[in-house]
DNA sequence: GCCAACGTTGGC
DNA sequence: GCCAACGTTGGC
């Protein structure tokens, strides 16, 4: 299978690029939404890009790459009664959310911010830069990611 | 803090 | 299986 590309959003408050840095890896757990599940549990591959958003910032963008370092496994956080994230309905044998672990590649200079997702050419069709697009893991398509890449790296 | 957009829940 | 009510997300 070729190389996915994915966006992951989260906010600031929870995580950040510069703790991933710090910490090299992380899981991506917590997830509690169908679709960004679906994605986590039958597409995502060691080795596919992610573009690190951060949502609820000041401004919103994209402040890094990361790469999938663990493809989709149960999210124990489910299980564990009393934390934030548990769900009775997920049980060992039938565990119901999904994450996946990413690896830290590079903190970006500076914020790509929303905005300039937004105007920027090749990116019309990213679902981050549609309206209402709450989804917290989503497909990118390889152009995308280059792009995005790109004006990451730039001096600011 | 507001509120629009969206996902989920639950009554019928 | 419909759909109104509710909760959450996330940009502004």
């Amino acid at each position: 299978m070729p190389r996915q590309y994915w966006l992951m959003k989260c906010e600031p408050e929870a995580y950040t690029i510069q703790a991933l840095a710090r910490d090299g890896v992380c899981s991506w757990e917590g997830v509690r939404n169908y679709q960004a599940r679906n994605f986590m549990r039958n597409q995502m591959q060691v080795g596919d890009g992610v573009l690190f958003y951060a949502s609820s910032a000041d401004p919103s963008g994209v402040t890094g790459l990361a790469e999938v370092s663990r493809a989709g496994y149960p999210d124990h956080t489910a299980w564990k009664k009393g934390h934030e994230y548990f769900d009775a309905a997920s049980t060992n044998d039938k565990p119901l959310w999904f994450m996946v672990d990413i690896t830290f590649v590079e903190a970006f200079p500076a914020v790509v911010p929303l905005d300039v997702l937004k105007t920027t050419k090749g990116l019309e069709d990213m679902m981050v830069t549609r309206k209402g697009a709450r989804l917290s893991v989503q497909p990118v398509k390889k152009a995308e990611f280059d792009i995005v890449a790109k004006l990451g790296r730039r001096k600011p």
